[in-house]
DNA sequence: GACTCTTTGGAGAGCGCTCTCCAAGGAGGT
DNA sequence: ACCTCCTTGGAGAGCGCTCTCCAAAGAGTC
């Protein structure tokens, strides 16, 4: 027997009705009798039939899926590895499929994936979109904006444009991380950025700077790095070279602190004995990091729940404006610092 | 101006041809009269027309989109902070987007998530399932079978069926870690293996032990793991219990190997002076770890990229037979052995 | 110049579903 | 007993696209 997938006319002629009654036993719209339901249940099931996709949102206008769009300067497919995306993930898809949405994963790293991206949400693969950026350059929100696709960004956008997103309060981050040297005693600290077109960054280095200002230290010697373990290194490296005598590190993501700590400790520095160290972010490599990172905890996972969350509100209701959702840091005091 | 959408009919009309052939310059599919071509293309332009996807799809019966379907045993959405799954992701996208195909991320960790996955192939919203499992007891190859599903498998299946697959020797790659215990001159080497119900774990540790044995050591001891880094840890610490004299150590994966250094600098042994150890994998830690992890190598982003290539090839010729592709692991010396 | 063959545009039939509208029948009110 | 209203099943019109089939016109052949 070669049946092909059978369709709701299968159905429908199997249990002697409609289509549009099997379609509304299918969809639980309106009342059907109990009786003809249970016939029809039961020609589904020995038909063994599954709606066709495609035709159903045809109609309905609605694919059930979202864009994930991940948009990194030009790294690649090597941000999967990233623990930071990592978490963004698993908070995404642990939201979403409490609610039947499956997110496609995209990355856009050129121009023309951009394009490519704008063009899926147009032609209706996916019904929104889900962008992780971090680089406040990034065109992507104002092009989706202009094709009117929902869009709920990680980070909010470069330009001030009317977009909903979720962010983390990361100048209250780099006062956290102030406010820890200053309570145990530094006096001479220094601090290694993240890259300075990522707004984040900027935040955490104005946030730290100020904090420390605040407290008498008008000036905090930076170095930038670019988020990785081995840029941490190097710029630990520098610090050490240009001010030998530092006594506190406040490294904007855990991958650099434990670059940074693996420098101190190859030029014989005690962590914290000699130079207290505090990471940023706290994902795995801050626990895996020896001494175990004294870090300004960012709560990624519930972050990108909220923003798969607020992007669902929004393609349920079209008309909501824009929303932002800002969470709070929270210092997490391990063996570092 | 309120304009939904335009559609192909409109173009058509704005062109003064017909519907089939704006279709025909949309597709490249027949020729069309170079004119025609152009007054059509400006047509589109003028419009900002985009081919509606489920209208095509509904009629194509593809929708260019993978499902990769990612199935631990209840690990929930951790899996995506796993290096591991973050390398199969990063090959697997690497390939897919040269295609133009999209993968669709689903999790496979309780049976109703299975059944889920099942039904979203069957209805047509996705052309085929890229299966990531380790668990030999998966039922899903055998349900996405039953359902038709074009399917690739990182990793082989279970029970023995009709379907495609990627995978390492790694019988070869447990040889390789023997061998290089026995090349450093270690007499008393023990393992720390993975989950026993995982393939790959059995074949490391068969792989390891004949090798061993064949070099004169017919017994090696070994501990179950649970692939991360605090069983790693934990494991070290039977072992050394156990067997105080130990002298080398082959850890299933790096992240266990890492937790295994850790414990074994921690109780003052040398590493690789009193105890050398091997890793697996060759991911993120091994080379975050100190000292450096030796390791086996396995060339997951490639394995992963290929499992996406027999995918689509078999999607454009479902009457091809399964195909499996077997990747030579390799030994990657570092410090730690 | 009549024929066949090739090229290329148009017409129209679906793909499988949802949803609006209509009709039939039963319940309730007077 | 009549009328209105509510409930519920069916008919059928699309949703936007592809693709087969047909026709017209041009090219080539004898």
């Amino acid at each position: 027997m070669i049946r092909s997938t059978p369709t709701l006319e299968d159905v429908a002629r199997l249990a002697g009705v409609s289509r549009a009654t099997v379609s509304r036993v299918v969809n639980g719209t309106r009342n059907v009798d109990p009786r003809i339901q249970e016939t029809v249940r039961d020609a589904i099931a020995r038909t063994g039939y599954i709606p066709n996709h495609a035709a159903r949102s045809l109609v309905t206008r609605r694919t059930g899926t979202v864009a994930l769009v991940i948009s990194g300067a030009g790294g690649g497919s090597d941000v999967f590895v990233d623990p930071f995306f990592g978490r963004i993930t698993a908070g995404v898809v642990d939201f979403l499929r409490t609610r039947g949405v499956h997110p496609v994963l995209m990355l856009a790293d050129t121009d023309r994936a951009r394009v490519e991206v704008v063009e899926f949400l147009r032609q209706g693969s996916a019904d929104g979109a889900l962008l992780v950026t971090t680089h406040a350059a990034e065109t992507l929100p104002a092009r989706l904006l202009k094709a009117r696709v929902p869009t709920v960004l990680f980070a909010r956008p470069g330009d001030p444009m009317p977009v909903s997103y979720v962010d983390l309060d990361h100048q209250g981050g780099g006062r956290l991380a102030a406010a820890r040297f200053v309570e145990i005693g530094r006096t001479r600290v220094a601090t290694i950025s993240g890259p300075l077109d990522v707004h984040a960054s900027q935040d955490r280095l104005t946030g730290f700077r100020e904090a420390m200002a605040r407290n008498g230290f008008p000036y905090v010697p930076a170095v930038e790095g670019g988020f990785t373990a081995a840029s941490g290194s190097a710029a630990m490296l520098r610090l050490l070279d240009e001010h030998p005598d530092v006594d506190g590190v406040f490294a904007a993501n855990d991958l650099m602190a434990q670059g940074a700590v693996e420098v101190l400790l190859a030029q014989g520095k005690r962590v914290p004995g000699d130079v207290a160290v505090v990471g940023f972010d706290d994902s795995a490599p801050a626990l895996a990091c020896r001494p175990a990172l004294t870090t300004i905890r960012q709560p990624v996972e519930l972050m990108a729940a909220k923003m798969a969350e607020v992007l669902v509100t929004a393609l349920d209701d079209p008309e909501e404006p824009p929303r932002s959702v800002i969470f709070e840091p929270e210092l997490v005091v391990r063996a570092s610092a």
